[in-house]
RNA sequence: GCGCCAGUAGCUCAGCUGGAUAGAGCAACGGCCUUCUAAGCCGUCGGUCAGAGGUUCGAAUCUUCUCUGGCGCACCA
């Protein structure tokens, strides 16, 4: 509906007032003022220096003259300053009506354009595969996918990747770690590396390495076997020894943590079509290539032995490292070439979603992307063809107290922590709730307590509504229902307007979400139209199971409403990732048990 | 010191690329089950949009400064 007003508009536009003009379409405050409006005679004000309202009559005046566009709107009216408020007619309800009909791919509007041929790499969650995910992963995993899910029905070709640290000094810390516990496993004085990691996770790291190693037979784990199998005779301060240790288990753990991060993502409805490994980037010698890229564009130098990156160029602070004085490349050296290998593989546009810690990142990798010749910005669009987004940290609050997160200490709520306290529906809705970009306070004992009142529950009950009146009335929810003679009083009347005019809104949004990521916007709608929907419900007007008796041609129009209400909640929780239940029952059963 | 995110109702937050009377939920208070699920609905209470200037027809939104909070500023990843 936006784009057939934007259209119209365009085509009077450009008769009249000859200029390249993207003309906004908003929902208005209240429904005396319109079901949709634009200010666009306010902002063309200062451009043809003529009064706004001046302005609005003569485009209302010109689209009364165009019929096929005229008998969209009921009325159209200008409110002070220039507002132009516009009222659609019945049509435009039979018409929607009837492409929600369809299949529900053509409530899109999906018109192939040239737009849908770019190919998207959307890369998120990458957690450092050295621990158990934490909070901020699941909170970039909810995300993530909802973005992918809806970028996807948009029509676009999405390909979900989860980049893997599993090269560096991490890797060592970590091996070294498990040494140390195998080595007081078997009764041995043994102390955990400076900065090694010391969560309880790690045992139970290590006891999977054992069983693994007692299982297997493969060559590599045949000579973990062999060294582990010599550990008694060897002096436990020998150095050389927990090196070579330490390698074989920090291979064999971050390959567990990367499996166990894969099966807690699929648990929570989340999947990947790749897992980049960094190592394979560096064994391939990728890495090399990347600089060598850097350096034919004469943005490196060298200093005290080191080679640097001149970010500085591209607005940075300061140059960057990016082969330190031994020899050895920077993270950021590995990143960019994996960048590179992201434009090599034929993506046209490249999407990140980070962690909090890594926002003073952006600017260095945005300038190495410029700096290997990737596009600046795609024009058309808003957003430029490299984009990195952050995920903001998450705060766990318990007995109204924050809760201290460190990976290092060992003393942090893993995303299995969370998912086992709160159902998987709640958390992502909670996390898919407000904008990614700002800090998110998550009460752990609201979520819990407060669980029957929360907006998750409230719009899987208005689907459940639905699906039991269709079951009460003995008709199939996939029906073909034909509407005919729908009259404007029908539609008017107790709220059905209200919920149409809502309804109709699902596909402009869920467009703006491909365009924006901001999918809070849909978890907001979600709610809003369900709470519409409700008040819908509880008309007495509205009520279905009396009406098939008295007058069935009234029944078949609502049923046909609450039809697509229900159409759209499901695909709306589906694109957030939230099942969307036929029946509530389980809950109410809690709830009389609360109360009894 | 520099940078990022923020400061909106008692609490947690929306408020889309400036637009009309600043919105939800929770909490508090008062109504509504002979009626398709009361996990609900209706109503009441509650805000100097941190503060001050600027831009203009118009600012919670853009801009500058100040104050407050969180985080980040490695030849770690």
């Amino acid at each position: 509906m936006i784009k057939n007003i934007a259209l119209s508009r365009e085509i009077i536009l450009n008769e009249s007032f000859p200029v390249d003009y993207n003309v906004r379409v908003e929902y208005p405050p209240g429904p005396n003022k319109g079901h949709y409006s634009t200010p666009v005679a306010m902002e063309c004000a200062k451009i043809f220096k003529r009064s706004p309202n001046d302005i609005a009559n003569e485009i209302v005046e010109k689209i009364k003259e165009v019929p096929e566009i005229s008998e969209y709107f009921e009325k159209i009216e200008i409110a002070n300053p220039g507002f132009i408020n516009i009222f659609i007619s019945t049509k435009v309800h039979i018409e929607m009506i009837q492409k929600f009909n369809q299949d529900s791919k053509s409530i899109y509007n999906l018109v192939k354009t040239k737009d849908h041929e770019k190919k998207i790499i959307f890369e998120f969650v990458s957690a450092n595969p050295t621990g158990p995910l934490n909070i901020v992963s699941a909170r970039a995993a909810a995300v993530g996918d909802a973005i992918c899910r809806i970028i996807k029905i948009c029509g676009y070709n999405i390909y979900r990747e989860y980049y893997v640290n599993d090269y560096g000094n991490q890797v060592k810390l970590l091996g070294l770690s498990l040494v140390a516990r195998y080595l007081q496993k078997k009764g041995h004085e043994a102390s955990l590396p400076e900065e090694g990691y010391q969560g309880e996770y790690i045992k139970d790291v290590l006891e999977e390495i054992l069983k693994k190693i007692s299982l297997n037979s493969e060559t590599d784990v045949k000579l973990l076997d062999k060294t582990v199998k010599t550990l008694d005779i060897v002096k436990n301060d020998d150095s050389q020894w927990k090196e070579k240790l330490g390698e074989s288990f920090g291979t064999e753990a971050v390959e567990i943590l990367r499996a166990s991060h894969e099966k807690d993502l699929n648990a929570f409805g989340v999947y990947f079509d790749n897992f980049f490994s960094e190592k394979n980037l560096h064994d391939g010698g990728e890495v090399d290539k990347a600089l060598k890229v850097l350096k034919k564009a004469q943005k490196v130098y060298e200093q005290d032995d080191a080679t640097l990156f001149k970010s500085t160029d591209y607005g940075d602070e300061k140059d960057r490292v990016i082969v330190r004085s031994d020899g050895r490349p920077t993270y950021l050296l590995a990143d960019i070439a994996y960048h590179k290998s992201k434009i090599d593989r034929g993506f046209t546009h490249i999407y990140d979603i980070w962690g909090p810690d890594h926002h003073g990142y952006i600017a260095r990798l945005k300038g190495a992307m410029k700096a290997m010749g990737f596009p600046e910005s795609d024009k058309e669009k808003k957003k430029e063809a490299f984009e990195v987004m952050i995920v903001q940290q998450v705060n766990m609050i318990e007995d109204g107290k924050p809760v201290v997160m460190s990976k290092r200490l060992g003393k942090f709520h893993t995303m299995t922590d969370l998912l086992e306290k709160i159902p998987a529906d709640v958390v992502r809705y909670f996390f898919l709730m407000r904008s990614q970009s700002s800090h998110l306070d998550f009460d752990l004992d609201l979520a819990m307590n407060h669980s029957s009142k929360n907006p998750v529950y409230y719009i899987q009950y208005a689907h459940a509504r639905i699906c039991s009146i269709f079951r009460e009335a003995k008709k199939d929810i996939d029906a073909d229902i034909k509407i005919s003679n729908l009259t404007s009083e029908q539609i008017k009347s107790s709220f059905r307007e209200e919920l149409l005019l809502m309804l109709w809104r699902f596909p402009e949004i869920v467009e703006q979400i491909s365009i924006n990521f901001e999918v809070q916007i849909l978890s907001e709608y979600l709610y809003n139209m369900t709470s519409v929907f409700t008040r819908f419900y509880h008309e007495k007007e509205n009520r279905i199971l009396p009406l098939l008796e008295t007058s069935p041609n009234e029944a078949e129009f609502l049923l046909k409403i609450i039809q697509i209400t229900r159409q759209v909640i499901k695909e709306g929780l589906e694109l957030l990732g939230i099942s969307a239940p036929v029946k509530m029952e389980g809950l109410l059963k809690q709830q009389d048990e609360e109360t009894i």
